[in-house]
DNA sequence: TAATTTAAAATTGTCGACAATTGAACATTT
DNA sequence: AAATGTTCAATTGTCGACAATTTTAAATTA
């Protein structure tokens, strides 16, 4: 039995992953509708389950949804709304951290320092897909550590100034912080 | 044609709202499973809308999801938490007005004074149910005034303090802020 | 009796089919 | 030609059925 429970991973949770990083990635773009059929098709289950991942991401903010019309990638915020989502997401996490710093354990450490290293090399390379992918995992390994409860906020608020802000200077600002 | 766009309410909104009302009701309790077929049955549709509305509630954070065990009420989120929720809530809605400001119109003003109407009476009438829910209304009318992107970060931030404060304070306290 | 195993009932997860709605191309009218 | 109406294909919405999983209850064993 694992001392820490793993999260079980759904069929929604998957393809809702693999939707956030094609976005994240750049292969789909601003205001493009996505069709239910070519997601089921892609990953060989039925429309139901990707229905149910569109909805996930629609209240999530990555995703626009309009009754009888299906998604479309949203477009990004402007620089005042993403300043704002920058303020709320420091202040959740600066929360989480202080709200599970007494449950830190070394397994916690190694697994940041580690995530930490791969940031640093992707920052080098200046593969910005990989940047993006591995900050996003960490703030979201200790915001959950913290609460499952504020992971999903913490994940809207953040998955909104993905969109909208693809800049280095962003993640050089972020290790100051750590 | 209407001036303003009205939202479509979908079967899944409906859902969601009446849930939401009776968990801010008091009908369903803390850690309480809720049953899709239940509300099936209650609203004559079939388990799928249900399980729509279940997803996306879930994803709110008024109910707690387990994969292939359902959803039960969420728990009132502790003191700590409940103030980080109000810190956010109150930044999101003074950048919601500050960017709704120069949009408004004298419907909107008369909209707001007759809500506010309502709520003075209630607060007289010290009927929580009502407070609870012209206090949401109101709010939620000017959020989504600002935009729609905002509304669903609003509702998740709000929807936990409502779980854990019932307190007659509080809105009296808002009163001032308007 | 307490612990374990087994069987059954309840519940969620997934699917395919069809209804309802939308969007686009085409035809009709003014 | 512009506006309106009509058909048809594409897409989403909803349903009922069944599979997979979990929970409950009963039976078995030590």
């Amino acid at each position: 039995m694992p001392l820490v429970e793993e999260p079980i991973l759904t069929m929604r949770d998957q393809i809702c992953d693999a939707i956030r990083g094609e976005i994240i990635a750049g292969k789909l773009t601003q205001n493009q509708p996505i069709r239910e059929q070519t997601f089921a098709s892609r990953f060989g289950v039925s429309r139901n389950s990707v229905r149910d991942a569109f909805l996930q991401l629609s209240q999530e903010g990555i995703l626009v949804y309009s009754p009888n019309r299906g998604v479309r990638v949203s477009s990004s915020p402007n620089k005042k709304d993403s300043d704002l989502f920058r303020r709320l997401r420091i202040e959740l996490e600066i929360h989480c951290i202080e709200r599970s710093f007494k449950h830190w354990v070394d397994e916690d450490d190694r697994k940041i320092k580690q995530l930490l290293e791969t940031l640093k090399l992707a920052c080098k390379q200046k593969d910005l897909k990989k940047i993006t992918e591995t900050d996003l995992a960490m703030h979201r390994f200790w915001v959950r550590k913290a609460s499952a409860e504020f992971e999903s906020i913490w994940l809207s608020i953040t998955i909104r100034m993905m969109i909208a802000y693809s800049k280095l200077e962003d993640y050089m600002q972020c290790f100051k912080e750590h």
